[in-house]
DNA sequence: CTGCATCCCCGCCGATACTG
DNA sequence: CAGTATCGGCGGGGATGCAG
C-alpha cells in the first residue's frame, strides 16, 4: 500500500471490539489503509458498476492524475480486490474488474455510502454549529 | 477536516452508484474524510468501549502524537461525531463520548472491522502471491 | 491534564516527459 | 493506450516547548 499506516505496526496489542490490532496480526490495518487511500474507495466503486479499461477509468475520475491512477489499480490489485487483464491489441488495452473479495468489499463500503447520504445533514449542521461558536 | 479531499469538490458531478459525487452535494467526501483520516476511525472504535477522557485515549493509542490526538478530536466534534465535555476540575480533565451520530456511523465501521478479520488472510495471500510475482 | 504554537522533515502527489 | 521516471511543492504530522 501507499500508506503503511505505521501506527498500528509498533509492537504492543490495542484490543478494540475484540478485536487484536496489533502488530504481526492486525487485519484492519490493511483494509483500512485501502478505504483511507484517497482513490482506491472510489475506484472499487466505479468498477462496481463493471469491468472498465484504463482510459475510461480516468476519464471518469477526472480529478485523479494519471501516475495515481495507475499506482492505486496496482495496490488494489495487489491485495486481491481488482483484477487485471490486457488485450495484445494494437495500441493495448487493459481491463480492470472487480474481484470477488473486491465485490464483497465493495457490499461494505456501500454501506458507508449510504450512510453518508442519510447523514449528510446532520454533519453539515454540526459543522456549521461548531464554526459558528469557535469562529 | 484535515483532508478536505479536493478531488471530488471540483465541479463536475460524477455518478456512482447512484449517488451524485459533486461540488456542494456530496456526502460521500465529508464522511470518506474522517474514515480515510489516520486515526480518526481508531478512535471512534476507542469510544465505542465508552467514554474517555483525553490521557485515557492518548495510552490507549500509544502511537498517535498529542498534537494529533487533539487535532483529530477537534474534527471529530466539529462533525457531530463526538461530544467534549470539560470538567472544572483541578487540574481540568476533558471526557470524549459517541454522539448518537458517533454511534450510529461505529456500526458502519465495526463491519468494515468485521469484514477484514474474515478476508485479513486472503488479502494477505493474494498480497504475497504478487510480490512473490512482480518482486 | 489538556491544548496550542513553532519548527522542520518526509513522503504524497501533481506535472511533465519519455517508452512499448 | 497504458505505464514508468524524474523533479518539485506543499502539507501532514512528529518533537518540543509553553500556557491555563
Amino acid at each position: 500500500m501507499t500508506k503503511p499506516m505505521p501506527e498500528l505496526a509498533g509492537e504492543r496489542a490495542i484490543m478494540v471490539a475484540g478485536v487484536a490490532m496489533s502488530a504481526d496480526n492486525c487485519p484492519v490495518r490493511d483494509v483500512m489503509a485501502n478505504v483511507s487511500s484517497k482513490w482506491n474507495s472510489l475506484i472499487l466503486l466505479m468498477l462496481g458498476e463493471g469491468p472498465k479499461r484504463f482510459s475510461v477509468l480516468r476519464r471518469e475520475i477526472p480529478d485523479i492524475s494519471q501516475r495515481m491512477l495507475t499506482q492505486a489499480l496496482r495496490d488494489l490489485q495487489r491485495d486481491g480486490y481488482i483484477h487485471r487483464t490486457v488485450f495484445p491489441t494494437q495500441p493495448p488495452s487493459v481491463e480492470y474488474k472487480l474481484t470477488d473479495i473486491g465485490q464483497s468489499f465493495l457490499n461494505v463500503m456501500k454501506q458507508i455510502v449510504d450512510w453518508s447520504v442519510d447523514h449528510h445533514d446532520a454533519i453539515r449542521v454540526a459543522r456549521a454549529n461548531f464554526d459558528g461558536k469557535s469562529g
